[in-house]
DNA sequence: TCAATAAATTGACCGCCAGTCAAAACTCCG
DNA sequence: CGGAGTTTTGACTGGCGGTCAATTTATTGA
């Protein structure tokens, strides 16, 4: 039986190593997707041998599941900065709205790995460990937004019918990446001359927002001041892309 | 050379074999995914080789491909059926919206493929020519939902700014396609306490139609009775799912 | 300091599968 | 019937995810 300071220490380097395969196979999916490198490749990278990966991770799948909720938790860091921005609680809704866009140009290759999640028999190959820590992230998102919402609601923001909140929560969540999936697409992009997808994101939630009747509507108030200062305040380096010149 | 008319009856041979390596490849797909079956199981189920299967295919992703631009033809029909629908442009755009939902009730299993197309490394392994048979297919589908909403623009049922056909259309794609996406979602539905996502697609829908300004608006018109109408004259099988009793 | 024991690491190996291709079977004409 | 041309076949290959017996490294006790 080692003595209790030894094994911590061990717990920490092993923590350490699954870092640095995270951080590795975050680098391979960015760079290659998901067939295009096995792990053997993965292993040489991180100057461990493949018995070793699966010491961490149960098969790929998980592997990469784990990269996904990594990715995902900082998506849900940039959701709980922009619910801290300081406005009403449509600006507030608007501020996460930027974030979603805020992240989705800081890591483009995400987008396919999520899409990956929704589809192939990654869930069962899964443990359900990291099953739930996804799903704890995933919540981390919309939670943020749900928050606004039910603020919104008992100020009088907005109606309470014909909506509830958790409605009005997914309809935005599914703008949104309805949005990003359809802005994949190239010929949509062709036949609807879009030039910057994330625009016609933020747009399209700005449409929903609308439609929910969140006060103070879009022509009721000048949102591209509040897009200044949420961009100012809180993602001082997405300037360019987010706020047309 | 062989005689013109021996080649024409070999070619229709060939054709009619196509259609029952579809069919079978198309039934694994919804009975155990992408993964979950391989092509000597398919050669097997149609009784040629796996060899033969490759004289239609380039690659496993090719067929798949190809299963999923016969489904999206499906789609495309029932899309034409509903734009057919007499009424004003905003019940012909419900009636596709309708038809949308009809059609993911009839294929649950298609949306699963549809996703994958949206990630995984399909592309580089499929033909060109199925590509292009897949985009046109697609095309059709959101030609039609275009064709409505350039008329209610025309008419004056849509407001012309701030938005063009063009994005009005994408706005509902998005948000169709976004509704299924998360309606997929387990967590989702027990958080919003949704029991039939097909009804919350419709809702979302209405939401960007009356966002988007599209009259008459949801509380300007009686949309139960157009429901019962479209479902009466273009879906009669598929009552029960999507009006609520 | 040095075995003896326990734990961690390794990479050869397995089974599976998409995709290939030389040989076999079949077709079609003279 | 013969043989040239065409189609079909399934054994085979290469590559990969995943395993586990053997080896290396770390720890303990004397």
């Amino acid at each position: 039986m080692a003595p209790a300071v030894t094994s911590l220490r061990k717990e920490r380097d092993l923590k350490a190593r699954e870092e640095l395969i995270l951080d590795h196979a975050r680098r391979l999916l960015a760079e290659k997707g998901f067939q295009a490198w096995n792990m053997e490749q993965l292993a040489v990278a991180v100057e461990y041998s493949k018995g070793t990966l699966y010491q961490h991770f149960s098969s790929k799948e998980d592997l990469v599941l784990a990269v996904a909720s990594r990715i995902l938790n900082l998506r849900a860091d940039l959701f709980e900065q922009a619910a801290s921005f300081k406005g009403s609680t449509r600006e507030q809704g608007r501020a996460i709205g930027l974030a979603a866009c805020v992240f989705a140009h800081r890591h483009p290759d995400f987008f396919h790995v999520e899409m990956m999640l929704k589809s192939a028999s990654f869930w069962e190959k899964a443990s359900p460990e990291r099953k739930e820590a996804h799903a704890r992230a995933g919540a981390r998102c919309w939670r943020t937004l749900y928050n606004i919402i039910v603020s919104a609601i008992a100020l009088g923001d907005m109606p309470r019918l014909p909506w509830s909140a958790e409605h009005a929560t997914m309809a935005l969540i599914s703008i949104t990446i309805g949005s990003h999936v359809v802005g994949m697409e190239h010929n949509l992009r062709v036949f609807a001359g879009i030039d910057n997808p994330l625009l016609s994101v933020r747009l399209n939630q700005d449409l929903v927002c609308d439609g929910l009747g969140w006060k103070p509507l879009l022509h009721e108030h000048d949102y591209a001041a509040t897009d200044q200062r949420i961009v100012s305040e809180i993602f001082p380096d997405a300037a360019a892309f987010l706020v047309p010149a």
